[in-house]
DNA sequence: GTCATCATGTAAGCCGTTACATGATTGC
DNA sequence: GCAATCATGTAACGGCTTACATGATGAC
């Protein structure tokens, strides 16, 4: 939510509705959850009510009817709307952002939710700051790996497990192969601004 | 733990430890959590309490102090307890044997620990069932896949976020062959046995 | 006028976690 | 006797889910 809200101001149905289609099934949540969040965010000062002057929200979509003349003259006929009172919309504070930070740089559970939510807002890092977060998350999957290697052949283990602990040692090399990518662009990145830094 | 506990009578204790060297970091459980997870299971009828007759437990493992000849003492001291009184161990009842299949093949929460955890017992179902529980994960996997693809070359999200659904796309692809491998085995195995039954 | 969608919220319940409390057994 | 481990539990808290309640707006 943070991460929406340091992009632009939102109200909390357009909030929901961009978590479940960009991060879809990665990281859902509902309205339960979701307005009480932001309540708590305000009390706490993260975020603050904003009046959503000027901006209209996206326009609606046009559902369907099946009449092909219909759905034509129902696109003719939209125009903005001018007032919508009942959404309330919340922008970041400075502390809020602070705030965001702060969660996107913490130290992590080492968890793969966790690291993708993370990942997919952190353009919001400077380049080192990325760059420490990726490594910090490439040390965590060597981690996981070690004692999957000093594990003596157990045959304590059934096959299905066994395939289980496997695979997901296959994977987690696969994670790393790919953490190591995104590292190795990074600082070619970094260096690059470097470059163009000095030069000027 | 039904699946632990449909192995053999186990205490909480002992049970705990089982559960965090086998799934490891999978599957982890506090014990502000098993205890009260073990009342309510009891109260249900799925379980029962136990006399743990006959068996004293696992050894308790030797601390080393490095002293050498103080753990060789120690090794030589030991010998099996008499009672342990203190100790809880339950059973599962014939309604916890059917619970657990029934929790082993419900229909699944697309959910990556939950089919971990399911695999890792699924010993325990017979040939057919283990092949539809297989096959029901597969066709998740391919469900998962397909909106990826028909997603058109989406700019709207940033560079990171595009390589972390790509890779969980490749993920997902890797989830779906190793998949397919287990099915594979299992078809094996249930023909083989068929073949067993139809000869004998 | 009615249905779908947009939009915001509350309440009950579930379940997990951390922190705390207790006590037996064993090694030294 | 003291510390470590084994062993069982309780209490407070947090946070998420489902289900429910409400109401505005726009399409037809």
């Amino acid at each position: 939510m943070l991460g929406l809200l340091n992009e632009q101001p939102l109200h909390g149905y357009e909030l929901k509705k961009r978590l479940s289609e960009t991060l879809g099934p990665l990281w859902g949540i509902s309205f339960g959850s979701l307005y009480p969040a932001l309540r708590r965010l305000e009390r706490s000062g993260a975020i603050t009510e904003t009046v959503s002057e000027g901006d209209d929200g996206p326009a609606a979509p046009i559902v369907p009817t099946g009449s092909v003349k219909g759905d034509l003259a129902a696109a003719l006929r939209r125009r903005p709307r001018s007032t919508r009172r009942t959404r309330k919309a919340y922008r970041l504070t400075d502390a809020g952002r602070e705030l965001f930070i702060e969660l996107l740089t913490a130290p992590e559970t080492d968890d793969e939710r966790s690291f993708a939510l993370r990942l997919s807002f952190c353009r919001h890092l400077t380049g080192p700051e990325r760059l420490s977060f990726l490594e910090r998350r490439r040390t965590q999957l060597t981690q996981r790996l070690a004692p999957v290697r000093r594990t003596a052949p157990s045959r304590t283990v059934d096959r299905y497990t066994r395939s289980l602990l496997e695979h997901r040692a296959q994977t987690t090399q696969h994670d790393l192969e790919w953490i190591d990518e995104l590292i190795a662009e990074e600082r070619e990145l970094v260096e690059r601004t470097e470059e163009g830094a000095a030069s000027a």
